[in-house]
DNA sequence: AGGAATTTGTGCGTATGTATC
DNA sequence: AGATACATACGCACAAATTCC
């Protein structure tokens, strides 16, 4: 029996985990420098190969800056502040608590009714209702790329974008929208709206790095509520 | 000897930039399967850790898609992303690690006999000598539009086009070259011709988005040593 | 259907280089 | 200049997914 593991995950991921949790909860504070390499992995139980590919998946994540000569700093970057930045609908009063609820997530091929972007052939696809103050205002249909990892229902947060980041590693960091109308599609769940009926719609490429965009997402949005479109830039 | 300083770069990054070189160039096609690790590493001379270090690093620039008990799979999108993507010298072997030397770099007013280019009168000038394999191969000026953002010494890499998308935040979508025989310039430093001697000449024209092109570069290159330039478009 | 062969993924250990303090 | 700490590189054994017969 070389090694054991008693859990389905890999022990880097584990590892890494365990310290997004401490991060999170403040257990570890920013800025704040953690023991070297060696002796973590002896604490940790692990050997010093594998605790250094989960700091370097912290780093990929943002949350850890890896210094050769000096050690590995937290770096916790504020997340209030920008969290729902790219969210184009707005209750006129402003303001308001965005949440969403997933209707269906899971992997598959892209149909071929979909435009062109990034390097996979298939992507996860996730449908959400949208709510701004408990108020239905929006289903979305978004397609990510499969090059950019997979996401599971229960690693999906009420920020997409947020949980890119610390589930896959990337920030979306540009986007481009197009605003029509459109009619809402056939997999609308009841309270929102009744399939086949006009509404308006946004369509998004969103870019992480590099130059090709590794999202695409409809949104369809009830135009008879108390809501409006962001100005597009 | 200020233009002595070889680049030594870590062989997995070598590893890496020489496969997306070949992914760039054709010499390896989309959808194209791997050798195996195994073998791969003992053809290229490393140790497999090493090689799947760079072969990770492909992935995640989403040139490759790794697929356990299957093998590893060239995934080309459209554009070439690579970090040489737009360099069309070649040796005739094929490979060869890129790498620069800066000469001189400054913001400075365009000169007149300088054709028309960007938005602003000024623009910074970046004078480099480039190697293929540690051969000495070509001159280049390049001159980067002021409107784009200024660029320092210190953030230089070997790929400027990965410095402009790292530090400025843009992509170089298109080029436009033109090919002759000129004259190496009266900078040319000492290792690499005499100035004034004839040698190939390639003029560049390079677009990031909108209409008007951002960059205009020169390159001479020594036509007595064993590179080719790649066929234009 | 099923088992063997192939191929990538994970985990561990060690030696050496290089940046920082 | 020395000590500390992270980075690179190599090699091996076994697990897990895929492919092939």
């Amino acid at each position: 029996m070389p090694y054991s593991r008693r859990a389905d995950l890999p022990k880097y991921i584990q590892l890494s985990e365990l310290l997004i949790r401490d991060i999170d909860t403040g257990r570890l504070l920013d800025g704040e420098r953690l023991p070297p390499e060696r002796q973590m992995a002896a604490t940790l139980g692990t050997s010093i190969g594998t605790l250094r590919k989960a700091l370097a998946n912290l780093e990929q994540k943002g949350l850890l800056e890896r210094v050769q000569g000096s050690g590995n700093y937290v770096r916790k970057p504020g997340k209030a502040a920008g969290l729902y930045a790219m969210f184009r609908l707005e209750l006129p009063e402003g303001g308001g608590l965005p949440t969403a609820d997933v209707i269906t997530i899971g992997l598959c091929a892209k149909p071929d009714d979909l435009p062109a972007f990034g390097a996979s052939v298939r992507a996860t696809r996730i449908r959400r209702l949208r709510y701004l103050n408990d108020i239905a205002i929006a289903v979305e249909e978004i397609w990510l790329d499969a090059s950019a990892g997979t996401l599971g229902a229960d690693m999906l947060g009420d920020s997409l974008y947020q949980t890119y980041l610390e589930v896959l590693g990337f920030w979306i960091t540009r986007a481009e929208d197009r605003v029509g109308i459109s009619a809402l599609p056939d997999w609308t769940p009841a309270p929102f709206g009744k399939p086949g009926t006009p509404c308006g719609y946004i369509e998004r490429f969103s870019w992480s790095a590099g130059p090709i965009p590794i999202e695409f997402s409809r949104t369809w949005f009830d135009t008879t509520k108390s809501i409006y479109v962001q100005r597009l830039k």
